[in-house]
DNA sequence: ACCTTCCGTGCAAGCGCTTGCAGTGGTTCG
DNA sequence: CGAACCACTGCAAGCGCTTGCACGGAAGGT
């Protein structure tokens, strides 16, 4: 730890200007690397910066700039995983260029529009915002485009931004495939909830539930496909009601690993095992999958979070130069693929009483 | 959703005025609803703005009041489920008492000094800070009492600053004690580590893993005190440490139960059974050791987040309002207790091979 | 009827930066 | 050697709000 001075009241540009003998324009561009300064003069006044241990006020630049070097991210529930790593991971690359992050939550389509038409964009509190599956009304999206403020988005796909996504519907195929080739053929679905809850997301993989079963020539049950919330506790209780239906599924596609380890333990409190009575297949790869012997679908959740954010500062970059490439969306599909582990088994045809 | 005009232009206060015909003082004093503003002129005032769709740039009013309005908070990793649920308590009572939530990622001591003595303080980006789970050194304890920022901890107390904490002393006692009780004696500790994590609990949590020993005579064993980074992956590689060493634990006590799990998964891995082999209790009660069927130390997580955001904001009303009661800190206890799950059994002295 | 109060409002000076423009001295070039 | 140019630097006008102070008028007191 450097032994800088302590406990200075916060020194002012001008400040720096005097301690320099400069003005307190040449300050301002010698501190943000402008041209147009000659070294020399740039040293003096680093030093004099230092010295004072100076830190420009962001308030004010931010009000003479109307630019505020903070992104916004609006998130519908922190506490799952799935958005707690994206957050992390787009904070690191944010923090590292410069950037606040401020957060928002995003519960009910209320909130959604709030935040959007009010507190981010023209609450002036953010240069860009990064929607983590939202999906947006045509109004919000006319809102969005309209504005100002950038908009990059993580999990669903709208033209006029910047997304990450991965390709829910083959992907939740897959998985479904997966059990078929096993030999199942009474395969459950956890997780879809349609209405409600404001998201794509479980839309596309229900389409690649049935996606799959078309393929096999199968018919859905739709006593078998069960709406959960999407948290430990909504597995749980969706895979309750699934071992109560008559001819019950041998297998269960959970749309998210934290619906199926509520789903696991209520298979086995109910006296059955994974995968001997039932597989089960999730979707994520959570860090705890691993634990659980989860077979599941890998999404790179952690790199969609890092790439959206640089992402949104390449285009924060080029929107300042004038840059229509950079500004321009790109659509980024990341890749998934099928981690098969210890919780899915070839249909016996046998179980023992549940 | 109402349709209140979309896609105006951001209005400034200036238009208010003028379509109120007033001044813009006093459009400024009767959206902050200040005294001494004729409820008739305030309602002008606030129909005026609800029809140009005014929101007041936070910037400006930052600039010119020298407050936020956005409080940040520091958290080492966003990832771990424990901070990730305080944080997601803490931003949902933020906001709805009107506050910007900023995150801030800090892992290193420079990272914590940082953002201590120049992000968040000298930065002037947020009224006050939230650090969890962080140790202080006495100079940024120093910067920080100095600095006119106020601070709120959780995980840790300080004597100058409002706090929330479990005792991680007595609860780890506890824990190790309801080994003792079921007869083990060789217990092991997953977690510690000193020096290179700049944390008070884990410290604590040792402490009270000595305490239990004392308390039943036996000697603790440092070969059984693994250290381990407080990760699913921490405590695997941990455990499996644990277990090449003669005359290794018949239960173990991690110091997390993202750590325990890794430790079932280990134990599971070298095909010994939890608990009929091993016994394992962790600290959290994460969401997920329901699941694992984890006996562990329950704490109230989300509820320290929820309640330091409201000391937070208590404190800046008290501030604001020169009230010295209010700013004075407090220090808030919240108990843990044992949950007894089925991951610990009574020492039988037999043990299958590892 | 006159002097205080008090309430409600407006004036204008900031808050601490940024940036267009003008100015200064030194180079380069015809 | 004068014109044209260039590299730096300073001046000063904002950015959009807040707030101390002053002011006019209505209400209250004697």
């Amino acid at each position: 730890m450097t032994d800088s001075p302590r406990n200075l009241p916060a020194a002012k540009i001008e400040a720096v200007a005097a301690l320099a003998k400069v003005s307190v324009a040449t300050v301002s561009r010698a501190l943000r690397n402008l041209p147009n300064v000659a070294d020399e003069t740039r040293r003096r006044v680093l030093d004099a910066a230092e010295q004072l241990n100076y830190r420009p006020d962001p308030n004010a630049s931010r009000l003479a700039t109307g630019r505020t070097q903070a992104i916004g991210m609006a998130v519908p529930m922190l506490g799952r995983w799935y958005f707690a790593t994206v957050v992390g991971a787009a904070h690191a690359v944010l923090v590292d260029e410069g950037y606040d992050l401020l957060l928002f939550g995003v519960t009910t389509p209320e909130d959604r529009s709030r935040f959007i038409s009010e507190w981010a964009v023209l609450g002036k509190r953010v240069d860009g915002v990064i929607l983590v599956d939202l999906e947006l009304d045509p109004n919000e999206l006319d809102d969005l485009t309209h504005a100002a403020a950038r908009v990059c988005t993580v999990g669903n796909a709208h033209a006029p931004f910047s997304s990450v996504t991965v390709d829910n519907r083959t992907a939740a195929a897959t998985a479904v495939r997966h059990l078929f080739n096993l030999g199942h053929r009474a395969i459950g679905l956890i997780g879809h909830r349609n209405g409600d809850w404001p998201f794509q997301v479980p839309r596309d993989r229900h389409d690649g539930y049935i996606d799959a079963h078309r393929e096999f020539g199968v018919i859905p049950r739709p006593e078998l496909q069960a709406p959960g919330r999407f948290t430990i506790d909504g597995g749980y209780d969706a895979m309750t009601d699934l071992l109560t239906v008559p001819n019950a599924p041998t297998a269960i596609f959970s749309m998210s690993d934290e619906m199926a380890f509520g789903a696991m333990k209520a298979i086995r409190d109910h006296g059955l095992r994974v995968p001997e009575d039932i597989s089960v297949v999730g979707f994520d790869d959570h860090e705890m999958s691993k634990i659980m012997d989860l077979t599941t679908i890998r999404q790179p959740v952690g790199e969609s979070g890092e790439w959206i954010a640089r992402q949104m500062i390449h285009i924060l970059k080029g929107a300042a130069s004038n840059d229509p490439e950079a500004v321009a969306p790109v659509h980024r599909q990341l890749r998934t693929h099928l981690v098969v582990r210890r919780s899915t088994a070839p249909f016996t045809g046998q179980r023992r009483h549940g």
